[in-house]
DNA sequence: TTGACATTGGAACGTTCGTTCTATAAAGTT
DNA sequence: AACTTTATAGAACGAACGTTCCAATGTCAA
């Protein structure tokens, strides 16, 4: 019927639309068997590589490599739909873009004027909250009771905002620049 | 001891490290009680509120809030800080852009036709696997056997695709048009 | 076609689940 | 201090859980 690869497919899609790993009752029918032995020996072998793992109450729980992905590269020659076995890296979403998840927050972005530098509005930034940042860093600082995302730079030895939209002009702070977070990362989705 | 959004949080918290919600008797302990009773009145208000939901298996899932963080605005006058909610960083980003894991793909975009649209080079687009697409949406297609990144247009009844740099001529295509996927998401990484 | 082997169906089992009830303890009010 | 109100402890309950067994079915090779 289906190899284990296609069983997983399933129980990741049903995952990411109930939060919650089916019990075998519903396993069974996802997978369409009429009884819970095959449930089983499918478990055990999902359990074997690393897709499953059980809680200590015996509970169903998404395993290390559970919600990895594939990775493709848009310019490798070649239709890469053959490699489900090679030439892959595969890593979660999260774990990728987020280092620090408790000092990290998302800021979702209004207005153009870091259009130039692939940030429209609309997107999400994630920044890591923290008080100093490099001259070069993107930078959420706070001008006017305002976030405000730009470059940080240093021109006459005095910290500068560039906005990467020409037509925004640079910023110089009047007095202290206060620097809410760097950003480190970036999203966005299509509807 | 605790309000209900700091005990909301350890729920979050629970559910980002095991990516499972806890049995009664393990939030039990995880609140503080010495029986069950107390966390089914808090479960009920939970539920109440949104954060949680029971399956048709009469299983404890995440609700419909229950990943909602507060995304703070980039306009939004005043400072955000001051909101007392320690907000938790329990959102996985993955479930956020991705609906269907199992046929979603991830491609890194080598190359600068889609600049225009807030897609640099470097970054990963999130692609859902399927053959047909709407016109004005952005579709990864097969071109000469390389993944190519568009927008997909209609001229003459006949579908052609968009480069998002004017410095890129408009493709229109010999023969069949294959679409590989359409991008729901794209992401980027700052280091 | 036959036999060897692997998988599935179906039922049974003990465990843990979430729910509920009542008596007790705590908190708040007059 | 006495009373009222609210929350918790503890126990009991049926339902659903994951596991396991064995017979029936399917699959493959000879």
């Amino acid at each position: 019927m289906g190899n284990d690869k296609d069983y997983l497919g399933r129980l990741q899609d049903y995952y990411a639309e109930n939060g919650v790993l089916p019990p075998y009752s519903i396993i069974m029918t996802l997978m369409g068997y009429r009884s819970k032995a095959p449930v089983a020996a499918l478990v055990a072998r999902l359990k074997l590589l690393g897709y499953l793992e059980s809680t200590p109450e015996k509970r169903l729980k998404p395993g290390r490599l559970f919600f990895d992905r594939t990775v493709f590269d848009s310019v490798q020659a070649g239709l890469p739909m053959a490699a489900d076995d090679t030439s892959y890296q595969s890593l979660t979403v999260d774990q990728y873009l987020i280092n620090q998840p408790s000092n990290t927050v998302l800021i979702t972005v209004k207005g153009e004027s870091m259009i130039e530098a692939g940030i429209m509005p609309g997107d999400t930034v994630i920044v890591e909250k923290r008080n100093i940042a490099q001259v070069g860093e993107l930078v959420v600082a706070i001008v006017d009771s305002e976030f405000t995302l730009k470059t940080l730079g240093k021109e006459k030895e005095k910290y500068v905002l560039y906005p990467a939209n020409p037509k925004f002009s640079t910023i110089w702070p009047q007095g202290s620049l206060e620097i809410f977070g760097v950003v480190v990362g970036q999203f966005r989705k299509y509807k």
